[in-house]
DNA sequence: TCGCCCATTATGTATAGACATAATAACGCA
DNA sequence: TGCGTTATTATGTCTATACATAATGGGCGA
């Protein structure tokens, strides 16, 4: 047998096939290295790969088992609107509709970090596919971490896609909901009030400060989409 | 410098710190090894994590380079029903509200890739947290691949849990979206017909046939979250 | 008997060296 | 000059060996 992802291979059908049944412990690497005729790290190297994909729960000294309640992990691949876009082959746009600045609200503030009425830059943007509406964005931004110090023109390169290129790399927190667009919202999106819309919020930080607080909606028709 | 996730921090810093800027080759493996003091399989792992997460983008004998729009990578864990409303600490329990074989519609059929009409068995089950809804589940499970061949009582384990443990460690798709709750939806889960519900739809395969589709709804409030 | 400490053990990581592979760049030929 | 072939090169992987680390289970002592 060849190469780690073969010992990967075989494993997983030996799982699969429940040969090794859930929750039992399976033979250790040096074992697997003398069956599988390769050495104890390419055994590791596919070992590890499964215990991270969440099938083989690992423990030093306890040995690697099964797992007996998977819990699977699927990756979601977040890029920017414009490529969303024109991945579905429609030309992309955006409008900014407001860009001022505001003391952040309470709700912002507290997902952020930071007190109540912190000056940040507030920006409210129109994301169209074709010409049509695709996303509506609010934003609030913390002018002070930006690199540079000056404010760049987000009608030129959209906010989303500017601060990809020039902040990126940050770690931030994700979620995702369903819920009722308001008025203003459903006007901005083309759609009726009280229409359902798949909602995006996102916290993005640096290693000290917080950078952006964002609020993504998507109208009827999106779909988040991913592979396990 | 210690081992590969010193290595890969001070690559992360570099990237963050503009350093090596985006869309320009940073030196290669072999001299990041000398300069840091490790052996090249210590940077490879290190370099191979950051192209994993997105942040590098690495090809043979053209180098490797820091992403020009980086795609982020979240991932997302998807475990039972049952342990997710345990997690939130409140106190699990199902109702089968149906349980029958029936031929499938087409647009299951279609999702499923099987022919409209085969038999599979469909089953209405509500996840309850503390009693009250909490998911409403609607699935067409193909019983000829279960294991065993006959048809286990899902109203002690869920199907949900049943499968996992199972069937696990399939393949499939998932597809997340806002909906607006129909009328009988609506009723199971104690909302009003209209209001938005979060959608997430699953097909499992196994290397051969398809498993189940699954399409689950969860009321108002529910988040789905994941860090970046 | 109970509880603490430590030997044992499987995984985790590091190393040097080697070869494989893909893709570019350079070369040579027409 | 243009194109196809080849040499070069950086990453990808494998090996053997060594040591680090965490955690278990047994032994020891109170």
């Amino acid at each position: 047998m060849g190469g780690w992802e073969e010992v990967r291979a075989e494993v997983l059908r030996r799982i699969r096939a429940r040969e090794w049944v859930p929750g039992a412990v399976i033979p250790g690497e040096e074992a697997l290295a003398v069956e599988f005729g390769v050495a104890r790290a390419t055994v590791n190297r596919a070992l590890r790969e499964l215990a991270e994909a969440g099938l083989l729960e690992r423990r030093r000294k306890a040995g690697t088992r099964v797992a007996l309640l998977p819990v699977r992990k699927a990756t979601l691949e977040i890029s920017i609107i414009r490529q969303e876009v024109e991945a579905r082959g429609e030309v992309y746009a955006h409008r900014v509709l407001e860009s001022r600045m505001e003391g952040v609200p309470l709700a912002v503030a507290l997902r952020m970090g930071v007190p109540v009425g912190v000056g940040m830059l507030f920006l409210e943007t129109l994301h169209l596919a074709g010409g049509r509406p695709f996303a509506h964005e609010v934003r609030w931004l913390n002018v002070g971490v930006l690199p540079g110090g000056a404010v760049p023109d987000f009608s030129v390169t959209s906010a989303n896609e500017w601060l990809v290129q020039n902040v990126a790399y940050a770690t931030g927190d994700i979620a995702f909901s369903a819920e009722a667009a308001s008025g203003a919202e459903a006007a901005a999106l083309g759609i009726s009030a009280g229409d359902p819309v798949f909602v995006t919020e996102r916290v993005t930080w640096t290693a000290e400060a917080p950078i952006t607080f964002v609020r993504l909606l998507h109208g009827p028709g999106y779909r988040l989409r991913t592979m396990v």
